[in-house]
This record gives C-alpha cells, sequence and structure tokens, in this order.
DNA sequence: ACACTTTGCGCAAACGTTTGCATAAATATT
DNA sequence: AATATTTATGCAAACGTTTGCGCAAAGTGT
C-alpha cells in the first residue's frame, strides 16, 4: 500500500502529539530536542516513508543545494569528464548538479542562465560559449550574489574564480619534444577563431620554434575548423605546397587524425617521414595506427578543483572573496606518432 | 546598480498599485487580466529585472519542472549521447534535467532516488545499474505517483515503460554479415555479467550460426570484462587454443580493439586472415586502422524517444497508463575491418 | 431602464518547511 | 524556599507563488 497522499512533517506531528516544529528540529538534530522525542519522529519517519520536501525548505531558505553546471555539450568526453569531477565533489557535499548544454549558442547560453537563475540554483560552474563575446549575462548571475567558476574556456573580462590549463606550455611543451626528436619543419594546424586557447597554443609553437633557433614560417600555420575533414583539407593543403613539413602538430586531435588519414594513404610513413601529434587526448588517441602523440587537458581533474573553488567561495559567503585563478599544467602524452628515435 | 534584495510579484505589485495576483496572472497570460496591464506588468518586470522564483511556484504547483536522469556513468559517449537526446526533448518543453550518476553501484543508486525524490523531481528517467537486481526503490518511484521510464539498461520485473535497441538482432545481423564475406569460423567475445544485453548479444551471435548452418563450438567463446585487456587476453587464448577463427565478433568495440592490437602485433591480416567486428559504435571504431565494423545504437535517438515516451505519459495524467516498450533497431556500421570481399 | 452576462481585479488561503520568540516544566543556585 | 537558569516544546510568521471565490464596473440584450 504506497501512502497515497505525500506526508509531511505535519503528519508525523499528529501522530506523536507533537507540533511540526518540534518534528522539524528532531529531523534537523536540533540540540535543543529531546533524545527521546527525536528517537520517536525518526522512528515515525521511517513507518510512514517520509520524503522531506525539499522545495519547501528551498523556498523557505532560500537555497536549493542545487548548483547549475553548463557546458557547450556534454557529449565530449572532455566536459563529460569534467562535470564527473564536478559531481564527484558536489554530491559529497550534497549538492546536486543540473547539466545544461549551451552548444556553444550565445542565445542559448544567455537562456540557460535565466534558467538556472529561475530555478534557484545556489551557484553557476560554467564554460563560456566559443561564440561569447559579451558577458553581461554573467554579471547578473554576480549581481544576484552567487557565486560563479569558470573552467576551461574562461575569460579576463569577468572577475571570477577561473580554472583552465596552460594551453600555452602544453603546446610549447609538444613542439619542443618534436624538435628534440630532431624534427625542423614543423607544421602547425589551428583555427581561425579568436578563442583564446588556439591563440595560445600557436602561441606556445611559435616560441618554441624560435627559442630553438627555427625560423617561424607562416606557410606552415593552416587554419581550418580544426575538425576531421579540417585536418584533411589542411593536410592536402600542405602537399599541393610541395617540400612537405618533418612534423605536424595539430591543435586537436581530430585535426591531427585527418592529417594522418591522408598521409597514410598517400603513403607518407608516420613518424618516420612526418611526425605527428595533437591536442586534448581524446579517448581514440590511444586507438589509432600509430598511437597519437598529444596533450592531456586533467579533465577530471579540473572538474574536481573547479568544484573545490565553487564550494570554498560558498563557505565564505558575506567576506569579500578574491577571485583565484588556477592553471593546470598540461600533461603530454608521447605515443608512438611522434617518436622517430626509438 | 543591482537590485540587491531579490525582487517579487509583491515588487511589481506595488509599483502598479495592484495586486500579486494580478501580476502573476498577468505573467502567466491569464486570459482574465487587460491588455493594459499585462503590458503595464511586463514592462516593470523587465524594468525592474524580474526573476520568477521557480521554488515558490513549485511548492504551490507541486511541480518543479525538473526531470530527474539516472545514468552509470555520464562520461561514456553512449550515455553523454542519450542525455544530450533526452535534454532536447526536454528543453523544448521547458523542463530542465538532473543527471545523476550511479557508478554502477546499488547503493549509490538507491541513494540518488531519494535524493531526487526529495528534490521533488517531476519524474525519473533512469538506465539500470550494472548489479543492480532488487528494484524496490524503483517502485518506491512508481508508488509516488512519478512517471518513470528506462532506458538501454531494462527490465522485466518492472512494469513501466522502456527502450532499448534489439541487441539480439543487431548481433544476429553482423554475424550474417560476416557468414556472407566467407567466414566460417567465427569467434565472440562475451562478458560473464548476467545483464541481459550480453545474453542477447551471444543469442543473436547462436542463431545466426546456426540459420546459416554452422555449427556452434563452443570453444570459440570467450568471456572477458570486455575492456581493451580483456579483449587482448581473449585473443590470446584463441591464439593458445591454435586453430585461428577467421573472423571475431566482440560483443564490445574495446574488446574489438584489443583483438586487433594482439592480431596486428603478431602480423596476421585484417580482414583478410581474421575479420573484425564490435558492438557500441564508439567514437574511436572509425579511426582505427582498419576501420571497425561495429553495431550502432542510435543513442541520440534513444534519447529522443525516451523522453518522448515519458512527457506522453507525463500528459495523460490520471488515467490508467499502459507502459510501452519500444525496441530500436541498431544499424551495423560496415568497415573494412570485415571486408573481406571488394 | 431593467436583468443578465462578461470583464478585470482583489482577498485570502495554500504549498511544506524553518526559526525567532515565548512559555512551561525541570533543574540548579543561593 | 525563593530565584535564576536550563531544557523542551509550542506559536505563528515567513519564503514567493498560484488560484478559487467574490465583487464591482462595464457591456449586452430586451
Amino acid at each position: 500500500m504506497a501512502t497515497k497522499t505525500k506526508i509531511t512533517i505535519q503528519d508525523i506531528a499528529e501522530k506523536l502529539n507533537i507540533t511540526a516544529s518540534t518534528v522539524s528540529r528532531a529531523l534537523n538534530n536540533n540540540p535543543r530536542i529531546s533524545e527521546d522525542t527525536r528517537k520517536a519522529v525518526l522512528k515515525v519517519a521511517k513507518q510512514l516513508n517520509y520524503q522531506p520536501n525539499n522545495i519547501a525548505a528551498a523556498l523557505r531558505n532560500g537555497k536549493s543545494h542545487i548548483i547549475g553546471v553548463i557546458v557547450p555539450t556534454a557529449d565530449r568526453k572532455f566536459f563529460a569528464s569534467v562535470v564527473r569531477g564536478i559531481e564527484e565533489i558536489a554530491n559529497k557535499l550534497n549538492y546536486k548538479v543540473i547539466i545544461c548544454q549551451s552548444y556553444d549558442s550565445y542565445e542559448k547560453e544567455v537562456q540557460t542562465i535565466d534558467a538556472l537563475l529561475n530555478a534557484r540554483v545556489d551557484g553557476i560552474i560554467a564554460s563560456i560559449g566559443k561564440d561569447t563575446e559579451d558577458f553581461s549575462h554573467y554579471k547578473k548571475v554576480l549581481a544576484s550574489g552567487l557565486p560563479l567558476v569558470l573552467f576551461d574556456r574562461t575569460t579576463d573580462q569577468l572577475d571570477v574564480s577561473q580554472v583552465g590549463i596552460n594551453d600555452y606550455l602544453g603546446s610549447y611543451k609538444i613542439v619542443e619534444h618534436l624538435i628534440q626528436q630532431g624534427c625542423k619543419r614543423i607544421a602547425h594546424f589551428t583555427s581561425p577563431k579568436k578563442i583564446s586557447i588556439f591563440r595560445e597554443r600557436l602561441r606556445g609553437y611559435t616560441d618554441a620554434l624560435l627559442d630553438n633557433g627555427i625560423p617561424f614560417d607562416e606557410n606552415l600555420v593552416i587554419s581550418s575548423n580544426l575538425q576531421l575533414e579540417g585536418g584533411r583539407q589542411s593536410m592536402e593543403k600542405l602537399f599541393e605546397a610541395g617540400d612537405l613539413p618533418d612534423a605536424i602538430f595539430s591543435a586537436s586531435d581530430y585535426g591531427a587524425m585527418g592529417a594522418m588519414q591522408v598521409l597514410k594513404e598517400r603513403g607518407i610513413a608516420i613518424p618516420e617521414r612526418v611526425a605527428l601529434a595533437g591536442f586534448s587526448n581524446e579517448p581514440f588517441t590511444s586507438f589509432t595506427d600509430p598511437p597519437l602523440t598529444t596533450v592531456d587537458q586533467l579533465s577530471l581533474t579540473m572538474g574536481n578543483i573547479t568544484a573545490e573553488l565553487f564550494f570554498e567561495q560558498f563557505k565564505i559567503k558575506d567576506k569579500k572573496f578574491v577571485p583565484q585563478r588556477t592553471v593546470l599544467m598540461p600533461e603530454i602524452i608521447i605515443r608512438q606518432s611522434s617518436l622517430k628515435k626509438r
């Protein structure tokens, strides 16, 4: 027999001839309640199969114990892992997570923020959409006094805590690795998007070259959408230009994969003739042939840290909180696609 | 100047010298409100930057406009895509989604259900954990009168709507395909887990063989955890047994990948000497060399349909709802790993 | 001009908790 | 024994909406 009508603390109270206040306090372990009544309340609660109504509590307390997480898309491994990292921490602290996807659309991002605000989340964790250039919707969050933490896709225009990885150094280290392998003409696949991560990767590439006495050649920097097809096209362009480079560093694994396909189709040996490296450590990179050298972004860790930063800010509440920026050091994963020397 | 104190419909009402009821009705497009006041209310609402308090509304209405989704893990592409499919539909109908992960733990699954119940979600969509054998927590959901829909990992023990794919036929068709390619001794990698999807795939494999006059040989069925390492070990076992089969159908892509690695290390030609097929259409399968033949599970579609089923049930409300079972027909994706004939 | 319907809005209760204040009983202090 | 303190509980308001009911004003039909 299921309880047809939802049972409340009132029901418990009546059964015990006490008031709802006492029941509430008993359930919340308020010290001003005697052990006896607490026991009794707990017993009846179990017996009636009482389910607390968090909504009522949330209304009363002004806290929903829910935090909103905005990601461009949830079905990319990187974001899925970050979300998982966030959830690990949040659940431990008894918070639930609402995941929203912006699909990299500015419109959707704005709507989502409004929706989360209306849902009265206790704070927001977000990765900014690719096309977002105006940040007033995020400022609205801050204005409501809610904690906001950004990860991965960060910005200088918002004075909030952020955690990202050092794209510059990841890029720098991987190019340096290619140079150590004896590569002299290293091409770079990048994106025309003005998003900072690609600019940083380009900068790392450039600096690594210069620091090692290799001249920068703008003809070796190819722009595309960095998807598989973009990588293929970029590779074709390099062939058309003649004088094949001896290494390619793509700012995305998909781009590198496109290059690998074209190279293999043309019978070019990887890594002997052309070494290859990508960025992101997508799950597929360990399964390609040869396995692809790449940069791991520590997604799970990023999620953990982001959440920790969030809750830290959470605790401090009223006192003026000083936003913190955490920059993770990416790990380069060296696999056979770049190992010219054994 | 951000509005320091949250503004409510009361504030709007005062400013216009009307009551909160009128404001509420105006905002909800109640026809009993004149166009003039509606306009005025909307204007002031915008001007004051009013954010509706969904929690208050949820308390009053008994509807939170949030639905809970439970998946074993959010960072596997398949589940991430299903969730995305669910969200597409849900958001369209103005519902938000809370994603919870059970990590395939029974304990966690039970806790999660309780948490969602307390959060007063309007319904639950779930994929059952691997180890779950008792379903009383799900029955609790039904007892509270909340809609419940299951996907992928389904069960006969609950009388609810479910949507899955026809693992049997996916398996059957892919084995048939291998046979058409001329394979006569086809090995199968499976899991010892008692979870029905693997049983079904094994059944499809067996039936396809028998229907095509190929005797079933239990020595060709190898059990493992179906991860990469499991696939490698299973492959090694086949080598040890001598008399290599001419095809391998793994119930998971990772298992197939493990086999591919070992085969390549031993210089066995794929697909000429041994054809290979997996299951799930993991993202990496198109990037292996050779690309892996596999079965696509239509994850996005599954999410869409699950959500539609959910909301259908939602609408009907009180009338007795008859649970529906939808079985999607998986698509076999034929790639080079199984193409012996050109 | 009368009765009747429609239109537009206000009143007040309700949703289920939590909590400051009050109070009675029990205990401690002098 | 009288007063002060502690302990355990009750009272009632509050959180911000929504909505049934009621009522006056405006509109309709005869």
